[in-house]
DNA sequence: GGCTGTTTGTGCGTTGGCGTACAGACGAAA
DNA sequence: TTTCGTCTGTACGCCAACGCACAAACAGCC
C-alpha cells in the first residue's frame, strides 16, 4: 500500500526514460516498485483500472478473452511501453484483459496520477498517445496476421516479440501458455516449436525456451514483426524533446 | 479545392454531432463536402494524411494490406466517426490504407485544422479520444473474431457493422469486395451469402444485398458484434455534456 | 439480338489447424 | 527411490477454408 522506497530509475522503462525532467519530478513521487508475477492480472475485462503498470522487466498480455473461453492475444507490453491505456484515452476500462506473461518488476502509478499528468496537456500527453498508436499498429497487425499467417510464423513473431521485452535469450514459458496467448491448440504450438528445435533455432525444455540462433528466427518470421517493430521506432523516439 | 458551400448539418455526424457549440462554431468553416466514391482512397500505408474525414452516408474501410497483396479489415469507420485518428494521435500517418466501401458522403477537415482543435484540449479531445478507444476495441475483437470464430458468423458480423452505417437495408457490394475485406476467398463468401440467402435472410444480386431479416441475423452473428456495438455506446454518449 | 465483361455458383483435391486420446519424460516432493 | 503432477510428444480422424478451374447468369452496350 504504501508507496515503496525502493530508489527508482527512469530508464528502466522506455515510455519514462523519455519523459522530460519536469514530468519526471513530478510523477516520481507516486511510482510504486511493484512484483509481477506470472498471471497476475492488471485488469480485467470490463472493471474499473486502478493503476497503470510500467514494466521493468515482465512482459504483460492484452488478452480479449470470448464467452466459451477461448482467448487470443492482440498485443504484447514490455518495458518499452505501459498498461492501461483506457485511463487516459477516457473509457476507464476496456473489454480485454491484461495478464503477466513472464514475471518480473514494474512500477505502477494510480489512475488519479496519470490522468492528472496526461490532462496538463504537456509531453506527456504527446507521449503517451504515440505510445498508444504504437499499440494500435501492434493490435492491427496481429488481426491481420491471425488472419494469413501460419501458426510457424506466428510462433516465430511470438517468440521474437517477447525475446525484445526481456534481455538474454531465455523465456520462462511453457507451451500451453504460449498456445493461449496466439490463440492456438497447445499441440499446434508442440508441432511448430518442435520444427524450430530440430532446425536448432531454439532449446526447449519444460517451460524454458533458449534461443539459439535469433537471425535465423528473424529469417523465419513473417513481416508483421517487422512491421510493428519499425512503427515503435518511428513513434518513440528514444529521446523526447523538452 | 475552395471549401464547398453547402450548407453544414452538424447531426450528419455522430461525433461532429457530439461536439459542444463552440467547437462546432470554430471548426465549421473549416469542414468541406467531399463526395467519397466507392474505391476511393483516403490515405494510404505510411504516406502522411491531408485531412480526418467524417463520414456521412459512406463506409471506409480501414485495411492492413501485406506484401503479397492479401489484405484484411480492421475496422469500420461510418458516420458514428471519423477517419485519420493519426494525426491527432502523433504519428501522422500509420501502416493501413482507408478506402470507401460504400460511396456517399462525407465532410473533410484539414490536418492543421483537426490538430489546432485538438491541442487546445477542451471536450474534442476528449471526445476524439473516446472515439480512438472505441476503434481500438473494434480492431481487438477483429483480432479475436479472425481466429476463432466461422466465415459464417464473420459474414453476419460484417452485414451487421455495415448496416448500421447506412440507413435502409441495402447495400452495395460485390463478394469479391467483401472478400477483400475479409481476408478470404470471394467463394467462400458465396457459399456462406448462399446459406443466408437459402434461409431467407438475406437477398443478393450483382452487388445489392438486400436484409431481409435482421433479427436472425442478429441471432446468427458472434458475439464480437455485440461487444463492440456496446463499446461503442458507452464510449460515445449521444449528446457531450458542454 | 448478340457480344462482352462482370458477378455468382459449383466442384474438385489439398492442407492447416482442431478435438481427442494417450504415452513418455522430467522434476520436485515425500 | 518412488510417486505424482506437470510438461511435451505423437497419432488419428475431422472439418473449414484454400487454390484452382470452369460454368452459368446477368447487365450494359453496340
Amino acid at each position: 500500500m504504501a508507496p515503496t522506497k525502493i530508489p527508482l530509475d527512469q530508464s528502466a522503462n522506455a515510455l519514462l526514460a523519455c519523459m522530460p525532467d519536469e514530468v519526471w519530478q513530478r510523477i516520481a513521487p507516486h511510482l510504486e516498485a511493484v512484483d509481477l508475477p506470472l498471471g497476475k492480472v492488471l485488469y480485467e475485462s470490463g472493471s474499473a483500472i486502478a493503476h497503470v503498470h510500467f514494466p521493468i522487466n515482465a512482459i504483460v498480455s492484452l488478452l480479449y478473452v470470448l464467452e466459451n473461453g477461448a482467448s487470443a492475444e492482440i498485443a504484447v507490453v514490455g518495458n518499452e511501453g505501459l498498461v492501461g491505456i483506457a485511463l487516459f484515452m477516457g473509457g476507464e476500462t476496456t473489454p480485454s484483459r491484461a495478464v503477466v506473461q513472464s514475471a518480473g518488476k514494474g512500477y505502477r502509478l494510480s489512475a488519479a496520477h496519470i490522468k492528472d499528468e496526461f490532462n496538463r496537456g504537456g509531453p506527456a500527453l504527446h507521449l503517451l498517445l504515440r505510445y498508444t498508436q504504437a499499440l494500435i499498429t501492434q493490435m492491427a497487425q496481429t488481426a491481420v496476421c491471425n488472419r494469413h499467417h501460419s501458426l510457424d510464423q506466428q510462433l516465430c513473431r511470438w517468440l521474437l516479440l517477447s525475446l525484445d521485452c526481456l534481455e538474454g535469450s531465455e523465456l520462462v514459458m511453457t507451451q500451453e501458455l504460449i498456445a493461449n496467448m496466439l490463440g492456438v491448440r497447445r499441440e499446434g504450438v508442440t508441432e511448430s516449436a518442435n520444427k524450430l528445435q530440430k532446425q536448432g533455432l531454439i532449446k526447449y525444455a519444460r517451460g524454458r525456451i533458449t534461443v539459439l540462433d535469433r537471425p535465423a528466427l528473424e529469417k523465419r518470421v513473417c513481416e508483421c514483426y517487422a512491421v510493428v517493430k519499425k512503427e515503435y521506432g518511428r513513434l518513440l523516439p528514444v529521446k523526447l524533446a523538452v
